[in-house]
RNA sequence: GCGCGGUUAGCUCAGUGGUAGAGCAUUACCUUGACACGGUAGGGGUCACAGGUUCGAACCCUGUAUCGCGCACCA
């Protein structure tokens, strides 16, 4: 192959990864004896662009899929994307507005349908385009979608299986309601935000007492024409009396005195410590409210309503004015009243719809809840280590979560998501199902499907009939008798939670949930870990646990991995409204896609936020430019593919790499089974820059420049061994650079076509050296340590030439006096990398006076420079570095002059710090006399 | 308020009891036959603070400060 100096990714990519695709290499095979290995993708939204996050969090899959393939697994990566209920809606209706001035009601719900699904098949692939461009190795033919019509079946056959337990029940409850995507939300979709606000004191009368007034304190003052009572706490002295007297309510003024008289109610939940320890009570837009009102049977009275402006039961002041505009107005009546007393600045906290980023109204409505199913099993199988989490602090996390668990609000006022497969019908009371309807229930229990009817008799005496259902014939036939259907739609979470095995064939027992179920790493941003993980778990638990499933623990996946939450270099989260979010594209464009994987994963270590800079990925860049250059290097030297090494003609330098590759090897397979990416990423580069460029390659130059081809085959042997490894190492971090060389170095060559042949991703993973191959080569732990102590005396060295200023490009005279015999390879070595015009080994040396010099335990080397010293600079020097010495000398020293030390230290440690201090002493003594030489 | 995590070189971070490390940035030198997206050699840190345990602490314990996150919140 023909190797350009520079590395341009962008031809390459394209090329490997299309040659992928077509060989099929990322096709899972659910018959394969091999062992399985599996991830299911977080499904990204069809709304979705890729973003730094998706950029960690699939390059982290990928590691895990490509190096499982590569250690002999059958892996199942499963991509797919999530319908995203609000966030696609709104988009779509954005859209509409600003193309068509038209609202979603304008069109009507089927219309509108159809233009999301218009939408979905026309943006829906391009964030799953962009995964293909970041490398990913999923298997593309089993892409499913959270609207598939397969899956939908799955969620609704869970919906009726809860429903029939009463699991799911329709309650009319406060819940939080967004004003602006006009829906419920669940607790975990409303954020507490910090907000500069105002607490108002205003007064009022309590009726029948003489000049006998209430001071209350409130944020919201434009709730009070909702207020039912006001509530003081029965063991507070200033107020208990007037518990069971009446006040009057100010709002609204256009109505009569009587019906705005209030009680005073007597309530533990009233803090009195608290504002003026007087509490307005608005049973119909708070939640700590609504309780106090159960409890005290007070009416509710809704003031607010569901697109967040006043009702007319506000009065006609207020009625269609926005909530807040409001607020402004009722303070201002206040005032004019005289009725306000105070009015100061107050910071709380206010909870905030989470996508529409507006304030929560808490408002009294109908919606169905869930009782979150299999909470037990689920808190155990992390408890008890079965699945575990990665860092594992998350597990505190997730208990404390699930023993606070509230039922969960599931429908959504909204159009696009799943609906709600519940068809009802007021019946009055005491009839019985229609035979069709009976007949249409057996039959779909007969195939399979689940059918449920329950009656609910309601206040005014009627009955609801509720059919639920994932028949589609069942509900027709409903349909026909007058039954209609719920028209909410379903959490998207809801669906999200079935996931690991909705998408591989449930509730069928398939081949591909036998094989692959459950699924090995869930690898996910800690900030869903209770919308999305700990839901899956639940739903693993409550549907797989069954017979026909058969399965030893129906978990859902062994370990999560919880990426951090990449932020800006300034430690700020990554948003569109800062614009502090790169563009993966862009990137990949400018440095391609390896670079952008490997400067993530060696920016993200396990369990920290990521601070995420441009430097990393030109770095990764750099690193990649570096790999292909020592490939280029190799391919220089000419020669077809060395495959093997001959033992006898190793050379200190071959075995010293070959140790480094075996540690290498044994450190980076050790760090991905701990899911320490940065670690493994680390390691890898400091062998292959450090270790195999900067020393092993400019070593075996001095084999290359001779003239003995046996050693120069056999150091281009060493190489292709060592690269042949390397380029495997890497593969799950670069799998295009890789793949290029892997090929265009002909490693591939000799391969079966199932074992690296065809491609680097199906290559066996490097394993460390066996005793054998260790005896073979010669290597040992001593021949490691000397050769670097060699590389030691060479970086000291080149550091003589600081003393008289010699740049390091000059060639310059060295003079060695050995302590024991030099071979003549480790001389041209040491000749070639001190950039050395001659090197002469003289074991009777006597250096001319003041001749810099090191000392070392392969021997002195001195460098003749023949005054060109600044003697009293090098003195100055020296003196400092004598200083250095005589202060780690007089550490170690008082060590060991501690008695406590010498008894009761291990002798391994006694015995290292001994050596230290004869080390530092003999350096003591050569930097002494080098002094002392200078002396005139 | 409760819980969790962080505080180590100018910056971003490794380092879990035995001589303080990496990358970037920085200084000087070098365009040498793989690579300037490069090479060589440097400089730079009383490991937030205070106690304690230990022969020995960046590391273990206690407390403090500070930053961040999660949960719960008093209207």
């Amino acid at each position: 192959m023909e190797i350009s100096k520079a590395y341009d990714p962008g031809v390459v990519e394209e090329k490997w990864y299309a040659f992928w695709l077509q060989n099929q290499f990322f096709k899972a095979d659910e018959n394969s004896a091999k062992p399985a290995y599996s991830i299911v993708i977080p499904p990204p939204n069809v709304t979705g662009m890729l973003h730094m996050g998706h950029v960690l969090n699939n390059t982290i899959q990928d590691i895990l899929s490509r190096k499982a393939r590569m250690t002999g697994h059958e892996v199942l990566w499963l991509p797919g994307t999530d319908h995203a209920g609000i966030a696609t809606q709104m988009m779509v209706e954005r859209q509409l507005k600003k193309e068509e001035k038209k609202s979603r009601h304008d069109l009507g719900r089927e219309a509108f349908l159809e233009k999301v699904w218009a939408w979905k098949e026309k943006h829906g692939s391009i964030i799953i385009n962009q995964l293909k461009k970041l490398g990913c190795s999923c298997d593309w033919s089993r892409e499913r979608f959270t609207m598939d019509p397969e899956y939908s079946r799955c969620v609704q056959r869970v919906f009726v299986d809860l429903y029939r337990q009463d699991l799911i029940y329709k309650g009319r409850r406060m819940v939080n309601w967004c004003p602006v995507s006009q829906t419920a939300l669940s607790d975990e979709e409303v954020e507490m935000k910090p907000q500069k606000g105002f607490l108002y004191h205003f007064k009022v009368r309590v009726l029948g007492m003489e000049d006998t007034w209430l001071t209350i304190a409130t944020t919201r003052p434009e709730t009070i024409p909702g207020d039912t009572a006001v509530a003081v706490n029965p063991k507070d002295t200033r107020y208990a009396h007037l518990i069971g007297k009446c006040v009057l309510r100010p709002f609204p003024a256009d109505i009569p005195e009587t019906a705005r008289t209030i009680p005073i109610i007597g309530d533990e939940h009233v803090d009195f410590a608290f504002g003026t320890g007087v509490l307005k009570v608005t049973p119909a837009h708070d939640k700590a409210d609504f309780e106090i009102a159960r409890r005290h049977g007070l009416p509710f009275l809704e003031v607010i309503r569901a697109d967040g402006t006043m009702d007319s039961s506000a009065g006609s002041a207020l009625a269609g004015m926005d909530r807040f505009r409001a607020r402004k107005e009722v303070v201002e009546a206040l005032r004019s009243m005289g009725a306000l007393t105070e009015e100061k600045p107050y910071d709380h906290n206010v909870g905030f719809s989470q996508r529409a980023d507006v304030p929560i109204e808490p408002r009294l409505s109908e919606q169905w809840f869930l009782k979150y199913p299999a909470l037990e099993a689920s808190r155990l199988c992390v408890s008890e280590g079965r699945m575990r989490f990665h860092p594992d602090r998350w597990a505190k996390v997730y208990e404390h979560w699930l023993n606070n668990i509230q039922d969960w609000c599931i429908s959504r006022q909204l159009w696009w998501g799943h609906r709600i497969p519940i068809w009802s019908k007021m019946l009055p009371a005491g009839q019985t199902v229609d035979g069709r309807l009976a007949e249409a229930i057996r039959q779909a229990n007969d195939a399979g499907d689940l059918a449920v009817i329950k009656t609910i008799p309601q206040p005014d005496g009627q009955m609801r009939m509720e059919l639920a259902t994932n028949s589609e014939a069942c509900s027709k036939v409903a349909l026909v008798l007058g039954f209609e259907q719920d028209p909410d739609v379903l959490d998207t979470w809801f669906s999200s939670w079935l996931w690991p095995f909705a998408t591989m064939g449930w509730p069928a027992k398939t081949g591909m949930l036998q094989k692959f179920y459950p699924t090995t790493d869930l690898v996910t941003g800690p900030d869903i870990l209770f919308f999305w993980v700990a839901r899956m778990i639940m739903a693993g638990y409550a549907f797989m646990g069954g017979k026909e499933q058969s399965l030893p623990d129906p978990m859902p996946f062994r370990n999560v991995y919880f990426t951090g939450i990449i932020r800006d270099k300034q430690g700020r989260k990554m948003s569109k409204t800062l614009g502090n979010s790169p563009d993966p594209l862009v990137l990949i464009e400018k440095y391609g896609a390896d670079a952008l994987r490997f400067g993530t994963m060696r920016s993200a270590p396990l369990g920290q936020d990521v601070l995420f800079d441009e430097k990393d990925v030109e770095l990764g860049r750099n690193f990649c430019n570096k790999l292909w250059n020592a490939c280029r290097f190799r391919q220089m030297q000419g020669g077809a593919i060395q495959d093997e090494i001959q033992p006898a003609l190793l050379n200190s330098d071959d075995r010293w790499i070959l140790s480094s590759l075996n540690t290498a090897i044994r450190s980076v397979t050790l760090a991905l089974n701990e899911y320490q990416f940065s670690e493994a990423a680390a390691a890898l580069y400091r062998f292959f820059w450090s270790e195999y460029c900067d020393w092993y390659l400019e070593a075996c130059k001095a084999v290359l420049n001779g003239n003995d081809a046996d050693r120069k085959a056999n150091s281009c042997a060493v190489m292709d061994f060592i690269l042949s490894h390397v380029l495997r190492l890497f593969h799950p971090f670069l799998p295009f650079i890789t793949e290029e060389l892997w090929h265009g170095m002909g490693y591939s060559a000799d391969m079966p076509s199932n074992q690296g042949g065809a491609s680097i991703m199906s290559a066996p993973w490097p394993l460390p050296l066996n005793e054998d191959e260790m005896e073979q080569f010669g290597l040992s732990q001593t021949a490691f340590d000397l050769t670097s102590s060699k590389y030691q005396l060479i970086t000291q060295g080149r550091n003589l030439r600081r003393i008289g200023n010699i740049p390091s490009g000059k060639k310059v005279k060295y003079v060695f006096k050995p302590v024991m015999a030099l071979n003549e390879h480790d001389h041209e070595v040491i000749r070639l990398l001190l950039n050395a015009e001659s090197l002469p080994v003289q074991p009777d040396f006597t250096p001319p006076k003041g001749t810099p010099s090191v000392k070392t335990n392969w021997g002195e080397l001195f460098l003749p420079l023949e005054g060109h010293i600044d003697k009293a600079a090098e003195k100055a020097r020296l003196q400092l570095e004598l200083g250095k010495i005589e202060a780690e000398i007089l550490k170690v020293k008082q060590k060991l002059e501690n008695p406590g030390f010498v008894q009761k230290v291990p002798p391994q440690v006694l015995q290292e710090h001994q050596q230290r201090l004869v080390d530092w002493q003999a350096k003591m003594k050569h930097v002494q006399e080098s002094i002392d030489n200078l002396q005139d």
